[in-house]
DNA sequence: CAGGTGATTACG
DNA sequence: GTAATCACCTGC
């Protein structure tokens, strides 16, 4: 029974919001799923892809804009342990949304949670612009040439 | 490369 | 009610 506490440092995320964006969640009726999306910043956005994988937002933004940002990669810091137990032993355990989800034990019930205050929480510090690579989003069929994926840069 | 998986949405 | 879509992952 150890710590169940994971840490991730983030090295991968879209966004996904404006008034505009064809791939957003938002765009298009505001319903019961994306209703988090109109919280205040630093609320979190869960929903599931594909039947199966827990994905996680950061809501942000000014007030009453559904703008998010979509964790989609990073590195353990703290608590591989408990990421193995969840995610098996693979060696790819943390680059790519579910896998993220997964390994961080979020699901739809954290969805609207508060991340300074809630279950899942959001710590600095943040990494030098300097060192982030800007490319297209992955995995969707709308606006598909958007440059809104974020990624730090290997070296 | 293909298939699994089920919530969510649009339509009527 | 039904059907289509999906911000993905795993194993051939």
């Amino acid at each position: 029974m150890g710590n169940d506490r994971v840490a991730i440092r983030l090295t991968e995320v879209e966004a996904y919001g404006g008034r505009s964006d064809p791939a957003s969640h938002a765009y298009g009726a505001r319903t019961g799923r994306n209703e988090p999306m109109w919280a205040p910043a630093g609320t979190l956005y869960v929903y599931l892809s594909y039947g199966i994988h827990w994905c996680a937002n950061i809501v942000v933004g000014g007030v009453g804009e559904p703008n998010a940002v979509l964790m989609r990669g990073g590195d353990i810091v703290e608590g591989r342990a408990a990421v193995e137990r969840r995610r098996g032993r693979s060696a790819q355990l943390t680059n790519g949304p579910g896998k993220l989800g997964q390994a961080l034990g979020i699901t739809g019930s954290a969805s609207g949670s508060d991340l300074w205050t809630g279950p899942v929480r959001l710590e600095g510090p943040l990494s030098s612009v300097a060192s982030i690579e800007r490319t297209q989003r992955i995995g969707i069929s709308k606006a598909v040439d958007w440059p809104w994926r974020f990624v730090e840069r290997a070296d």
